[in-house]
DNA sequence: TGTAATGTTTACCAATCGGTCAAATTATCC
DNA sequence: GGATAATTTGACCGATTGGTAAACATTACA
């Protein structure tokens, strides 16, 4: 009798790693469009190509499901903020954050829906790593560059503000992705309007942070 | 026989002004949270008061509850951009419209989160409203933008991506709400946030479009 | 005040929801 | 190859879903 269920063994078996995997692909497709609530296993196991039972064999509830996608990728999701580097040169981190956060955005639009979802719905599911990880890494960070603000490196700005300015304009292209092709109509909704968005934002950020001479 | 329904009849009688006002209010609580899939009738039913059968009595389905609303947040939620004004001088129009915005938001959360809810599901109901009204009063405000930059007024910039990048910006104050205040922690976490973005966001703004004389 | 239109509710429906169960099938290892 | 564990499925469950039918209550208006 297989009463065990896969979570509960020892190891993993391969096909297990390879069915969970297909699992969570399918979910992210699911769960990224209509939201945990919104979404149902039925959904989810069609698009996986497996039947309803068989889905929750390796995941024993859709909250299980969710959680797993939800760790996996909120930990990726920091990626870019993490490599932001102390002891680089201000202008170049800040810019080489803006441009990975939106080569995320533009490569891994679903996860960044899964995360907007999770928000608008007041994050049931992951307030703690919010008030947890998210905020001490964001802390971290700010500090970083309220330090380069008071060495004269840049100039004077809310660290903080700073950041979710990065993170709204990047994600918003993976998050608002209909509302920008509509408005930029079909013929500039091919791939380079993540050319035209790195152009435009790393310019406002960066100029933003120049300290000012004198105006012309 | 009451066969009629109310959305039939020739005049709005004072019940049904009073009732669908109430109805929409506990909608709007509701598909803002879980999105038009993620929400049933019978939690609005339940937030409004009354009983399913009721509700039905006045929208008769819940795609037209949801219409009804999304038509009436759609409006409201372009008035600062039309408002933007070709004859004003270039730095406080973008001020006031970031303001307007930041307000909106502050004000006006659970609109933001509707209409975010929307694009995220790839914006099924209004698709056309999109490419239709929004394309249209995007591009003429762009113009306006664009021919500010052509006149020297402002630095050059591409238009669209500034309005991208100030809808996602302020926004993202309701749409991100939790994760804001998750970040900046509960001392800071009052109405006063409100102030702080604005004035980055005002600064961050008006920097990138000042024309740039020699640096310090 | 009577009556017709409007508004409300109870009871209900078929479809779908998340999830279980036991039987059947397949993979693994000796 | 056979025993055993791991995997897969069809049938099913109670709860919830969006929506209906019809009886009942209230309002507006002559």
């Amino acid at each position: 009798m297989a009463i065990p269920r896969a979570a509960k063994t020892q190891r993993r078996t391969r096909i297990q790693e390879e069915k969970e995997e297909i699992i969570l692909e399918a979910a992210l497709d699911v769960f990224s469009v209509s939201g945990f609530r919104g979404s149902t296993i039925d959904q989810i196991a069609e698009v996986a190509g497996m039947s309803k039972p068989n889905l929750l064999y390796y995941f024993r509830t859709k909250e299980a499901m969710h959680r797993a996608l939800i760790d996996r990728v909120l930990f990726t999701w920091l990626e870019p903020l993490r490599a932001f580097d102390a002891n680089g040169d201000p202008e170049s981190e800040i810019r080489s954050y803006i441009r990975r956060k939106l080569e995320m955005a533009r490569d891994f639009p679903r996860e960044s829906r899964l995360f907007a979802n999770e928000m608008l719905q007041g994050a049931p599911h992951v307030e703690d790593e919010l008030r947890g990880p998210l905020k001490d890494l964001v802390d971290e960070k700010a500090e970083v560059i309220r330090a380069w603000a008071k060495a004269g490196k840049i100039a004077k700005c809310d660290p903080y503000h700073l950041i979710f300015s990065i993170w709204s304009t990047t994600q918003h292209y993976a998050d608002f992705d209909v509302q920008v092709r509509a408005v930029l109509g079909p013929e500039h909704s091919g791939e380079g309007r993540f050319e035209d968005a790195a152009r435009y934002l790393e310019q406002l950020f960066v100029d933003g942070l120049r300290i000012r001479g004198p105006r012309a």
